[in-house]
DNA sequence: ATAGAATCTTGACGCGCGTCAAATTATAAT
DNA sequence: ATTATAATTTGACGCGCGTCAAGATTCTAT
């Protein structure tokens, strides 16, 4: 349906659909913001002739743009592909155009997303920190640039806002669910987790064992690094051999943890799972997408991976679209639900 | 470090550190066309004053940007989280700025994302198509515009040149070894594949197969989607248990049908792995991240992610650098290599 | 039909940088 | 020291679009 003519510019275009430049500009800057007739004539010019206003050149000249950049710690964990893909999705939905950086683990890379993203004049940052290794100073500084939102993982004042999961909510459920439906279970982590929802689920297996009556046990094992269900693996299964574990019944600071901890189970020949003849119960947190596949399948907390992508950008778009100064920093968290498996 | 002052552009760059603005730009531009004893005052006053050129007013001026495209057909798989991202670094390697885009298992995604960074100017454009159901008419359009590379996945034709892996050599190693070490393989596949390497993997099958005087026996499933893990879990499931597959051994199109394979095997209490009391080998193709950590362990093919990220994005360059006409169109494609774990 | 408000057109400037030609200066070689 | 060569400076234009003010044209309501 495209004229052989080729349209260089917006002047071009102008002429052949016989609109002022600046209008077409308001147009493109907002389709309502001009009369129907007008849009009409220009939606017809705009099929027949393909043109796009220069990306560069609108960007240039507008004193802020329509990029919101997204940051995650590590694309490669499905986890944070999928949460990242939604969060994408619904920056789309906003009609603003996402640009999706993985951190790669790092925190020079985590500050280096966010400088080449300064530069991209972004009207907000929707960023999943690093945690304890993130360089705090440089992300409470960008926040005063830049629009910034939190979600996931939270550092203290920093950004507009933090939207993730209550962990002492979804670890009291699963601590109680494993407690009705067994023994009581310790905990399974690594020793120092980069990452702060670990420190809270630690806590909140502390309290809601505590609110049992109960008698906390706590496996920290060694490791570094984004290779969870190697760690989970090699160290889980170290403990394993050594029947290590107090209890028969384990639950993991995360499903990755989980996921090298079965492993390691099933390559001792140890049969997991709540059923007879079963000695050893598993259970993760996060529910991530291979949960439903492990052997057995994993018992986790299924985290409302869109409930938070949508709060997050609406928390970073209501701050955006309203030119308030930035309000008081809120926190939401949601609930997570059991997500039960056959694991434990 | 950093000077009170701030540096709003170029020309007031050029004041403070007194070299002349056209040459600044050469310096930008690539840091070694200038002499060394002005670059060496340019990059003292650059680390005086934190100064980067506008993104958007270097990319609108000129001809061709150092943007590079990634398209993956989708990020939430982990194969092709890990090969994009080993793209991307390639890229970053190379004084690119890469911009990963999943098309989310769509075709129209894939069109869009093409389209919108062609506005972008790209100096190329790294693409990892959907296959079958991409719009190869449109990629090829594309091509004539944009220097493109294809990897993964192959179009007949399109872009400069293709980088994948070698079908017929990986499959005829992994069945040679089934074949050496228990039954025959049978092959296990979902229906109508989206991705052309599934059909070539079918046809290597039935190569080797032929190769070694034997009968080739395989079972399509129904599913559509990319949600691999589950159609082989429930597809592979119901095969399993009415016993269906004429031997003990299955060779899986992927590694992530393998791994619901697996699954569906541990829910039916059929144990699999090439160890005494197993009643079922499984192997799959593409070592996926999780292949170490199913039960058992997935024997499977390695690709060469870096190989192929490297030589795609060595291709592209080769391309963009040396400024002639696009050669004849290459396709280079990189052997796997069998890891033997415990499933086969 | 007519006034008033809403929308559009005209013309012009600016954004920050790429790029070019001519003039000037620095460097290397004789 | 002289010359040839390479690098830099100066001054200027253009890229494509945002934005503004003044005037012309619609539209809406009475």
């Amino acid at each position: 349906m495209t004229d052989g003519r080729k349209i260089r510019n917006m002047d071009e275009f102008a002429a052949v659909c016989g609109i002022s430049r600046p209008t077409l500009s308001k147009y493109f800057n907002n389709p309502d913001s001009v009369r129907v007739r007008t849009r009409e004539r220009i939606e017809q010019a705009l099929d027949q002739y393909d043109y796009r206003p220069n990306v560069f050149a609108v960007n240039q000249n507008r004193r802020t743009t329509k990029n919101v950049g997204i940051v995650v710690p590590y694309l490669p964990d499905p986890f944070f592909a999928e949460i990242g893909r939604t969060v994408e999705l619904a920056c789309l939905n906003a009609g603003y155009s996402p640009i999706l950086l993985s951190s790669r683990g790092s925190a020079s890379q985590e500050v280096e997303h966010l400088e080449s993203l300064r530069s991209l004049k972004p009207a907000g940052v929707l960023l999943a920190p690093l945690g304890r290794n993130s360089d705090q100073e440089v992300i409470k500084r960008f926040a005063e640039d830049v629009p910034l939102v939190l979600f996931d993982a939270n550092i203290e004042d920093a950004g507009e806002a933090f939207i993730g999961t209550n962990n002492f909510q979804s670890i009291d459920l699963i601590v109680d669910y494993l407690c009705r439906s067994g023994e009581p279970p310790c905990f399974f982590e690594m020793k120092a987790p980069s990452n702060p929802n670990a420190r809270k689920r630690r806590q909140a297996y502390q309290e809601s064992m505590g609110k049992q009556g109960l008698a906390p046990q706590i496996y920290q094992v060694d490791g570094d690094g984004w290779e969870f269900e190697e760690i989970g693996s090699v160290e889980g299964g170290k403990l394993l051999s050594r029947n290590a574990f107090s209890t028969n019944t384990v639950l993991c600071s995360n499903d990755r943890l989980a996921i090298g901890l079965l492993s390691a189970a099933y390559l001792q020949k140890i049969s997991a799972g709540h059923g007879e003849g079963c000695s050893l119960r598993v259970a993760g947190h996060d529910d991530h997408p291979f949960a439903r596949f492990t052997c057995p399948s994993l018992t986790t907390i299924a985290q409302d991976y869109s409930a938070i992508a949508n709060a997050a950008v609406n928390s970073l778009f209501g701050r955006i679209e309203s030119d308030l100064l930035p309000s008081e920093r809120k926190e939401i968290l949601f609930d997570g639900t059991l997500v039960m498996r056959n694991s434990a």
